[in-house]
DNA sequence: TCCAGTGGGAAGTCAA
DNA sequence: ATTGACTTCCCACTGG
């Protein structure tokens, strides 16, 4: 599954890949958006994770496809653009935020505690990582299986050696000075933010991405579909501790 | 005493 | 060139 995961991420990244070529300035646009949508259903409805493809933070600006590609400066970046979009029925499109990094360019990458999180909503993993008070964010490694959940982590992020649980703790306690995750006094043992808590959170992500009634272009299907994946996954996870 | 786990300084890596 | 987010190494400490 974690493979199976990992070739859809990139798929999904590939697609992304495509997408940026087709953009110029700070708007980014694919020829076919049908396309475009279809790829999203399909990595999004198998992952199910918003963290997993460096999903925008709630504070970076959300397009409207149709408004943007109405301004005059847009209609001539790509001859069928305009056309393509005005063509696609409204309940097909996808508001879908720009993946930017500070700056406007490249990738979001995968944050530690994002994967954590992510882990933590995959009943698969439950043999290395658990959730001790869901509610609080309260997460406890497997003592027999955290090196495993770390050599995980490390081929994730590419990293030439293997990474360890020494590592990687040592990575989580650089949170502490951020506060996105801190440390229990309890062996294994280290709790969420809130904020990063909420953040990190089906029904958050659900609210940030997806505000009926605001003129936004959705695929409320979509949205819908991947907040129900996402949240039943997290719920069997939950189950399963 | 042993050992798994913890804590943190410091330097290195890599992508943006 | 700078910065953020780790990664790597190393060593001292703690607690069961």
């Amino acid at each position: 599954a974690c493979v199976e995961q990992d070739r859809l991420g990139q798929a999904f990244e590939d697609a992304f890949d495509v997408l940026r070529q087709h953009s110029t300035g700070d708007l980014q646009y694919l020829p076919d958006c049908k396309d475009y949508v279809n790829v999203l259903n399909h990595c999004y409805h198998v992952t199910g994770s918003p963290s997993c493809y460096g999903m925008l933070p709630p504070e970076q600006p959300v397009y409207n496809w149709k408004t943007a590609i109405n301004r005059p400066a847009d209609l001539c970046l790509e001859g069928n653009i305009h056309q393509s979009l005005q063509n696609i029925p409204e309940n097909q499109m996808v508001q879908f935020p720009v993946l930017q990094q500070k700056g406007g360019k490249g990738r979001k990458k995968l944050r530690l505690f994002e994967y954590l999180h992510e882990s933590l909503c995959n009943p698969e993993m439950a043999s290395c990582i658990q959730w001790i008070d869901k509610t609080k964010g309260i997460f406890q490694f497997v003592s027999k299986n955290k090196e495993k959940l770390a050599q995980l982590w490390g081929k994730r992020k590419g990293n030439r050696k293997t990474m360890t649980y020494q590592k990687m703790a040592r990575a989580l306690r650089n949170y502490g000075r951020t506060g996105e995750i801190t440390k229990i006094r309890r062996k294994l043992t280290y709790q969420f933010n809130e904020a990063i808590l909420q953040r990190l959170s089906p029904s958050y992500f659900y609210s940030q991405y997806v505000q009926p009634g605001q003129g936004y272009l959705s695929l409320n299907s979509w949205n819908a579909n991947c907040n129900y994946t996402y949240a039943n996954c997290c719920e069997r996870s939950y189950h399963t501790c």
